[in-house]
RNA sequence: GUCCCGUUCGUCUAGGGGUCUAGGACACCGCCCUUUCACGGCGGCAACACGGGUUCAAAUCCCGUACGGGACGCCA
């Protein structure tokens, strides 16, 4: 039997970290084992649904690199099946209409509260079609079993068991003859040949009202794979109050797909002590049985040092395009020739030095302005001492033939020798100051090499520049 | 309240009766490297929730307790 999988998310305007993980377990599992990895679209709220919804949720799978073997279904569009599966339930007995008003419902929630038993009471289970009132749309509830118990043997929870008086008779199509959540997805799910429901365990629960359809309509139950869910940091429900939890909000912060995959992957799921798995690795590895039962807390210092091996492992050009977004929104700006030479030569040094492409980006910037401006630290190391030094050096870098990583580094430490009793330090803060505007930066005597001799010389002198001006 | 699930270093986890004085990763601390910040290298701190069983032997099996989470909609 081949595998089928699925991923039905609900277009609320945002993909969800945590949704963004089940779909990936979806994907993994289906892909690893040769089957096929399934997307429908549960937008049935029509209030809640729209275009850009759906496309929020496409977007994010795309930006993951989950591709999905089908083109994404509609559980809205499938209505009419629903009502007719409803209906069939019902003629055949397995179903039946309930009356009950809300009010009336309300009241059994209440006492059933004592009771520890579902809230509706069946009233309405076995009385004959004459009692029903007149004018009220009732609803179709399915018969749930009385006795016994159901158990579901789950890829990840193992044996789930209940006493099947605690199930209830649900509702399967409500008295506006739209057919219920519970009903629709397991109707879809059969009709698209799902073998394995993979889901967050908040579904747990749901599984048992779901397998009443199934048995009731005859039809072939999936295997269920229940996964933990994510906990904030403080071991809550993720959620907004949390940070971030939409997956665009993840790619706004910095973070590549890849190290986000990964990070995914191994909350609550493990395979030895192997950390760095690329989807490709774990298309080999997966299985359940390396999954957890307990939720994980998300953890974003682990999520930042996956990010950052996976900064020093991507392509230099790759690099350049993904942190071209962020220079233009925060810096306003726009790559030239000049600063794409410059980024694709300084590449290398800049990217094993950041976490996110964010820093990444700032900390490309000093590239790719036309002039530096000082921060703070960079401040610190501009005053009148080193104002002479860096006069003295630009007339050595002026004499030199080429400024490359060597002759650079000759002519500073010649200049510390002279100057600085030889430390180096004292004559390359200044300088990182003044070609970079801050206190941090990759090597100094690269960083020269590729700002070249005129661009270095001009950085060098704005600073002279400035410091007189300063004082 | 009822039902379901869970509980190994701060965090993610390895572990499936003896090899556990419990391993790895992230974080943290220290040292080294060094023109800065990083990177890298080396080292350190740090956990089997608790109580009963079962067994020659339990982190591993069973039962309780505590704590945490999830579900209890004519939402999905």
């Amino acid at each position: 039997m081949s595998i089928v999988t699925r991923f039905p998310p609900s277009p609320t305007g945002m993909m969800h970290i945590g949704n963004a993980r089940t779909a990936l377990f979806n994907y993994l599992y289906a892909r690893a084992k040769d089957g096929k990895f399934l997307v429908r679209i549960e937008d049935t709220d029509r209030a809640r649904h729209s275009e850009e919804a759906v496309q929020v949720i496409l977007d994010g799978l795309e930006w993951l690199g989950l591709e999905y073997d089908n083109t994404p279904e509609s559980q809205y569009a499938n209505k009419q099946r629903h009502i007719d599966v409803a209906y069939e339930l019902l003629a055949a007995g397995k179903a039946y209409k309930c009356y009950c008003s809300p009010e009336e419902l309300e009241e059994m929630r209440e006492k059933s509260k004592t009771t520890g038993l579902p809230a509706y009471d069946r009233r309405w289970r076995d009385r004959p079609e004459s009692d029903a009132p007149a004018g009220i749309d009732p609803v179709i509830r399915i018969k749930a079993p009385l006795e016994g118990f159901t158990i579901v043997d789950d890829k990840v929870q193992g044996e789930v068991k209940v006493e099947n008086k605690q199930l209830d008779d649900m509702i399967i199509l409500r008295s506006d003859g739209t057919p219920t959540y519970m009903l629709a997805v397991v109707v879809d799910d059969h009709d698209m040949g799902v073998t394995h429901v993979i889901r967050g365990d908040d579904h747990l629960n749901n599984t048992f009202r779901q397998n009443m359809i199934y048995d009731a309509a005859g039809w072939e139950k999936p295997t269920y794979a229940h996964l933990p869910l994510i906990h904030g940091p403080d071991g809550a429900k993720f959620s907004k109050r949390h940070g971030a939890v939409g997956l665009n909000e993840f790619q706004a912060m910095g973070y590549l797909p890849e190290a986000l995959c990964n990070y995914l992957m191994r909350l609550g799921w493990a395979h030895g002590d192997e950390e760095i798995i690329s989807i490709q690795r774990a298309l080999e590895i997966f299985d359940f049985d390396g999954m957890n039962k307990a939720a994980a807390r998300f953890d974003y210092a682990k999520l930042e040092s996956l990010n950052a091996h996976y900064i020093k492992e991507a392509d230099n050009e790759r690099l350049i395009d993904l942190v071209s977004p962020f220079l233009q929104e925060n810096h306003d700006i726009i790559i030239s020739k000049t600063g794409l030479d410059r980024l694709q030569a300084g590449m290398d040094g800049l990217k094993d030095r950041s976490k996110t492409l964010v820093q990444l980006a700032e900390e490309s910037v000093f590239y790719l302005v036309d002039e530096i401006t000082y921060d703070e630290k960079a401040l610190k190391n501009l005053n009148l001492d080193s104002s002479s030094l860096l006069k003295e050096m630009l007339n050595d870098f002026k004499n030199l033939d080429e400024v490359h990583h060597d002759s650079v580094e000759a002519a500073c430490r010649a200049l510390a020798d002279r100057r600085a009793e030889g430390k180096l330090g004292k004559v390359m803060m200044p300088l990182r100051s003044a070609l970079t505007g801050t206190d941090k930066s990759p090597s100094l005597f690269e960083v020269v090499e590729i700002l070249g001799k005129g661009e270095t010389c001009t950085r060098i002198q704005a600073a002279i520049d400035f410091i007189e001006k300063a004082s």
